[in-house]
DNA sequence: CTGGGTGCAAAGTATTTGCATGAAC
DNA sequence: GTTCATGCAAATACTTTGCACCCAG
């Protein structure tokens, strides 16, 4: 908790109560849409505004603080920023999940016919969960 | 094209003037914005309506015919669906290119991390190109 | 204190929908 | 002739902005 406090001011970014609680959401569910974080922080916060998660989210994003992560057919979820790792989305119930593979191979072969001058990749398999699968 | 338009007929969508310009803007630029092909159609048709951009690239999405591709940072692109392959698109000035790459390996290890029946996967590199390097 | 953050309401943008007309089959 | 597509306008959804007030540093 006290180092994510410490990360925001390094930012740049002021504390606020929204904004630590913004922060342990992430923590606690891993990736959420910005109306799942809504409905969440309304619980602790039933004043907060959909704006202030908007600007909040916005500039965690700009900071490199958090990611967002675009998905196929659904609402964009936001994550901590966290080494780079890719991610498996059911495409029946929504559940998303962290994998970390080794994608150096596959990142060396897109440089060599690309050209371009690769920084990052966004990796995201889509199927059925275990869950959905079995029932 | 008369491939294609044999195609939009078994999807079961009827063959009109503005999705064969639809067809073939995506065929000649390979993937576009929505704001970008309302552009370029209404070069052919002034009269469009946006709205008709809208429901016919969903009907086409719907029916597999054409995929949409997210992508951070920018407006989606829609591209004929093809062969899978994978996407790299620069940072600097938005071009975005197809590549060819063997995800056997790493989809394999997908299903292994995370016991989900993979079908499909979205692999994008993000970047800066030859040409926005050399400017 | 002082600057940035919050919440509200309003503005902006993006996307979808309903419907009358018109075109494809 | 029937069915579906088009284009318009309206409705909805999503996101950002402006501003008065408040709180963290």
């Amino acid at each position: 908790m006290i180092k994510d406090i410490e990360l925001l001011k390094e930012k740049g970014l002021k504390v606020t109560p929204q904004r630590i609680a913004i922060v342990d959401l992430l923590k606690s569910y891993g990736h959420l849409s910005i109306s799942k974080m809504y409905e969440l922080i309304k619980e602790k916060f039933p004043s907060i505004s959909l704006a202030t998660i908007y600007k909040n989210l916005n500039a965690m994003v700009d900071n490199g603080f958090v990611n967002e992560v675009k998905i196929i057919g659904q609402d964009s979820r936001y994550e901590l920023a966290k080494a780079s790792h890719s991610h498996v989305v059911c495409k029946e119930c929504g559940v998303m999940e962290d994998i970390m593979l080794d994608d150096s191979d596959i990142k060396d072969e897109a440089k060599k016919l690309s050209k371009f001058d690769i920084q990052s990749s966004s990796i995201t398999f889509y199927g059925i969960c275990q869950k959905c699968a079995t029932s």
